[in-house]
DNA sequence: TCTGGGGTCCTAGGACCC
DNA sequence: TCTGGGGTCCTAGGACCC
């Protein structure tokens, strides 16, 4: 049995634990430089707004309803999650963390429940724990399958008993299954959904009593197949439990990570060569400080350049040049070096760019690979080691990205003045780091 | 004027190589 | 007339998830 375990409008609950004069009232969060609605609670779900809305469309909305907007604090998400994930694991150690604001709970190493009233209680249990320890509201799903569990979640503000839902026997979830559109089951994105509904199967149990080898065969072969055999019962999903490391980091227990990328849309167009250098540069920076966290080096680096994605006309709207390197590395030198070179045979002098990024891939473990023909002496592999450490060590403890490569560019203007360089995306709404950033922390007066 | 970012897996054509 | 086949890499895009 799974337990999935999902904090519902997680982002507006982080903002709420710090204002807790907004419960009751209208939020939303926006995406990455103001762009979109991702997050809303309830009351500003029942104005009708919708995930994903650009926000230039319904600001005249919020206005009207006094909806209080934040801009993204992903410092803030973050960490509220990992407490979230640190009172799940005294449940059960086989936590995997599926996103930052969802986690599945392993109930089968879990023997001494074997009614179903007493996984019913457990859950309770956790959800009651984990409010009381974060003030994170969550539900919970409990099923034979992720999908199923995926389910049993959905309902379970609704259906379920102080917001848990058990759906143990193929009776429950069928019921379940019979009670939904095909659209909300996990794996059914608005593509198969569009073709489905077409077809007249328009709910779950539609869906879940197809033949296997239709599912095989029309969505997405083997990928159907799991789905088909899921919402039967039948887990064939994968379990990617995580373990913590020595500082207090969750890490899957194997290296499954196929790619790091960091890409961000920029306030406005740029064209200015210096300027897409320092953006790409500093992208850079915090791709390869992911990587080292991860304990991954990367053989390849892909550099990104974008145009405007809702401009007309059939033009590839996304440009991508590959620089592969002799060893892999995590040395954020190294990898700006390949990254400026990609950049210098992407960029077109005269076009206006809308966003950038990096994406590295073909990663092994660190320290591996790197005894090749072509790669860097020992010695110097050690120094650019120690180096990396250090800076890791003096931006962890004095603010993200306080030290930096010059090809990052200055973070302050000439009176010494902190200043957004002209690339830097909107973020006109954001709360404090109340919780990570010295600078920013909590004041109860 | 204004429409996110980070992932996974899969497909497909063209270049290039042997 | 007839003009292979298999492999890799690059680039782009489509589907799904959060």
């Amino acid at each position: 049995m799974y337990a999935l375990v999902d904090c519902n409008n997680f982002y507006v609950s982080c903002e709420r634990v710090f204002a807790p004069h907004l419960e009751g009232r209208p939020v939303v969060v926006l995406s990455n430089n103001d762009g979109c609605l991702i997050a809303r609670s309830q009351e500003a779900k029942d104005l009708g707004l919708k995930m994903g809305e650009p926000y230039h469309l319904v600001k005249p909305l919020l206005e009207q309803h006094r909806v209080k907007v934040f801009s993204s604090n992903y410092g803030l998400y973050g960490d509220m999650s990992r407490r979230v994930v640190q009172v799940l694991s005294s449940f059960t150690s086989e936590v995997e963390v599926y996103s930052i604001d969802e986690a599945f709970l392993n109930f089968s190493g879990l023997k001494w429940l074997t009614k179903g009233e007493d996984l019913l209680r457990y859950g309770q249990r956790v959800r009651q724990t984990v409010l009381r320890d974060t003030s994170i509201p969550t539900c919970v799903g409990i099923a034979p399958t992720k999908t199923l569990a995926k389910l049993a979640n959905r309902r379970a503000r609704l259906h379920g008993t102080n917001g848990v839902l058990l759906l143990e026997t193929p009776a429950q979830w069928e019921a379940a299954l019979a009670d939904v559109s095909v659209d909300t089951i996990w794996g059914v994105g608005r593509r198969y959904a569009r073709k489905l509904l077409d077809m007249g199967i328009d709910t779950g149990l539609r869906l879940a009593n197809m033949p296997e080898h239709w599912l095989r065969r029309h969505m997405g072969g083997v990928v159907g197949q799991r789905l088909w055999r899921e919402l039967h019962g039948q887990p064939c999903l994968e379990w990617n439990p995580a373990e913590w490391d020595d500082e207090d980091q969750l890490h899957p227990a194997h290296a499954s990570r196929r790619s790091v990328t960091c890409t961000r849309s920029f306030g406005r167009p740029q064209h200015d060569a210096a300027a897409l250098s320092e953006a790409v540069a500093t992208f850079t920076a915090k791709a390869a400080e992911k990587l080292r966290r991860h304990g991954v080096a990367a053989h390849l680096v892909t550099v990104i350049l974008g145009t405007d994605r809702f401009a007309p006309g059939t033009e590839p709207k996304t440009h991508t040049a590959v620089v592969s390197l002799s060893a892999s590395s995590s040395d954020t030198t190294r990898l700006a070096q390949a990254a400026l070179l990609g950049l210098q045979r992407l960029r077109r002098p005269g076009t206006a760019y809308s966003r950038a990024g990096v994406l590295f891939s073909g990663l092994e473990p660190e320290g591996q690979g790197q005894l090749g023909l072509f790669s860097a002496p020992a010695a110097n592999q050690q120094r650019s080691q120690q180096l990396m450490q250090t800076l890791d060590g003096l931006n962890a403890r004095f603010g993200r990205q306080l030290v930096r490569l010059a090809a990052q560019g200055t973070a302050r203007n000439a009176a010494g003045q902190v200043q957004p360089p002209a690339w830097a995306g909107r973020s006109a709404h954001r709360s404090p780091l109340y919780t990570t950033g010295w600078n920013e922390l909590w004041e109860v007066r």
